[in-house]
DNA sequence: TTTCATGCAAAGGTTTTGCATACGC
DNA sequence: GCGTATGCAAAACCTTTGCATGAAA
């Protein structure tokens, strides 16, 4: 489960962050539409439609913040814009199946990493916090 | 291993494809360059150097055209850019460990995930051509 | 000779920044 | 009230495109 937004304002208040209406606009508008890797214009156009005197920037301010917090993960699927999701970082990670025809991007669940990942720190003295894995093919549909 | 020059020189007549010098230019400086993982920008830097005629346009087309005939992989480690390195698709994949504080990249070579490949092929009935996989974290210096 | 590639500059798209104003704490 | 956040517009980037010229096959 993601956070509640409780939860993110707290994180916002630990680090004497203030807790605007714009900020929660966005939280809210995330949390209903959470299911969805949704890029910064994405996200504009939802809370604009409600609230249209919100500024692009603050938007793009408010992401940015919110992925130093570790409450979103800013993604790449490699259209040109970044897409953001809430990471789930006591959960198993979930992984991306994009199709290199029509772009759609799948999910599919999996914790076989672990220890790969343990492997990886030990060999290279890294300290990982995070991993990512995308596979590229094609859906059925565009076979 | 990479692909030779008169390799890939062959790649580019099958599919009649016309071999200019600056085709030739390019991608000689990715053999020179191979190790490192170069932006268009960098590419286009080290070609000037020695071909100041050359340009940027020239330099985007060129890498677009190897990465469709496979010779190279476009790739995104989210600073902004995109970057690319030769593709090795008959040996075993390696994967990037990107230091999240001071950026450097690290490559690691694996390939358990094969296996997994095949699993979520069957699953999801995509046809998987390829994957990427990426720890975040830090490096020894930046802990 | 025909067709495709190049170079330049301009346009396109995404993200960031400067600055005056507004607002949370 | 102090200091941060916002909105707007402009700027900064990276990448793509249009078009006349030039070169490969």
């Amino acid at each position: 489960m993601s956070k509640t937004i409780e939860e993110i304002c707290q994180l916002l208040a630990e680090k004497d962050y203030k807790l605007t209406p714009q900020r929660r606009i966005i939280m809210e508008t995330f949390l209903e539409h959470g299911e969805r890797h949704l890029s910064a214009e994405d996200i504009y156009s939802l809370v604009k439609s409600k609230h249209p005197e919100i500024g692009m920037a603050t938007v793009y301010r408010t992401l940015d913040l919110l992925a130093d917090l570790g409450v979103l993960q800013k993604m790449n699927f490699g259209d040109g814009r970044s897409r953001y999701e809430f990471s789930e970082q006591d959960e198993h990670h979930h992984h991306h199946l994009i199709c290199l025809s029509c772009g759609e991007v799948l999910e599919f669940a999996d914790d076989l990493l672990d220890s790969l990942e343990k492997a990886i720190a030990e060999a290279t003295q890294f300290k990982i916090t995070d991993h990512q894995l995308k596979f590229y093919g094609y859906c059925k549909k565009c076979q």
